[in-house]
DNA sequence: TAAAATTAAATCGAACTCAATCAAATATAA
DNA sequence: TTATATTTGATTGAGTTCGATTTAATTTTA
């Protein structure tokens, strides 16, 4: 990336030179980041964000927290049984369509929320930037996210 | 993230206020355009960065190579051993110590390079950012990304 | 030197990721 | 009303990912 002009022959192929790759190294530091924090209250990384969308919908279909993590149902469905192992959430078939499974946030799954809370201003202290640099990178990276809508 | 201070009670805990949502959800997003190029070569995206390595060192250490990709051993000793059936690297212990395993690109490695030079461009057209922007985003996730050292 | 500590990889286990496939339910068309 | 197509979610299989443990080799220390 440092010079995005004048690439000769191989620079290309420089691991340096790409943007997915400090993109895939960046994601799962900051990841293994919220480990410790997320050990405490018994949750994977992507248990915890798909609680996020129950501590903020409440009940959604598979399809839609697919839409929304960007997962398909293939990753949703074994992190869902194990929330639901947990007592955290139900699934239920919608009645109208028998085809929708229905995930629901419980009694103890809202509980949590109140443990989780304390989590993001911890893994902000771990994150070196600004927060003018976070903002903009916020925004870069939905620019690339939405753009297939 | 849209408002970094002013944070009542649970906003912390709203997907779309996270920076590590986007960052894990955009570097899948984009590992999955590498895909479709990435099948043409018979190559992974882990085993695609780990080439780029090669390509670039020719000869280089399991220890060495784990730095770069920030990845450890449990993930790249198979990554290597799927290379070195595909003929593309060869694993050899050092001989002035055995505990080091070298890892070195053989000729045929080297010659996927020339297949390989086409991706990079083609990626980059899937990629929804100015020049400039994407320069931003990589000064960015270094600055994460060195932050340890 | 011999014991202890350190280091490098491999191994293992649990979890994630996703393409491909399947089965069931629904919608559409002939 | 049948076929046909589509949609949805589950399942499967290959490949990661990483913490923890193990093994072997090397280095440090007593």
């Amino acid at each position: 990336m440092p010079e995005n002009k004048d690439f000769c022959n191989y620079d290309a192929l420089k691991l340096e030179n790409q943007l997915c790759f400090p993109l895939y190294a960046c994601s799962r530091e900051i990841i293994k980041k919220y480990r410790p924090f997320l050990d405490e209250i018994d949750l994977t990384y992507t248990q915890y964000i798909a609680m996020m969308v129950f501590w903020e919908s409440g009940r959604i279909s598979v399809k839609e927290l697919g839409k929304k993590l960007f997962l398909d149902s293939g990753t949703l469905t074994p992190v869902l049984k194990s929330l639901e192992s947990k007592g955290l959430v139900t699934r239920k078939r919608s009645t109208e369509d028998e085809r929708v499974l229905m995930v629901e946030i419980t009694e103890l799954g809202q509980q949590l929320k109140e443990k989780a809370v304390t989590i993001p201003p911890r893994v902000g202290g771990c994150i070196a930037l600004e927060p003018e640099e976070a903002m903009t990178l916020y925004r870069l990276l939905y620019k690339i996210l939405n753009k297939d809508e």
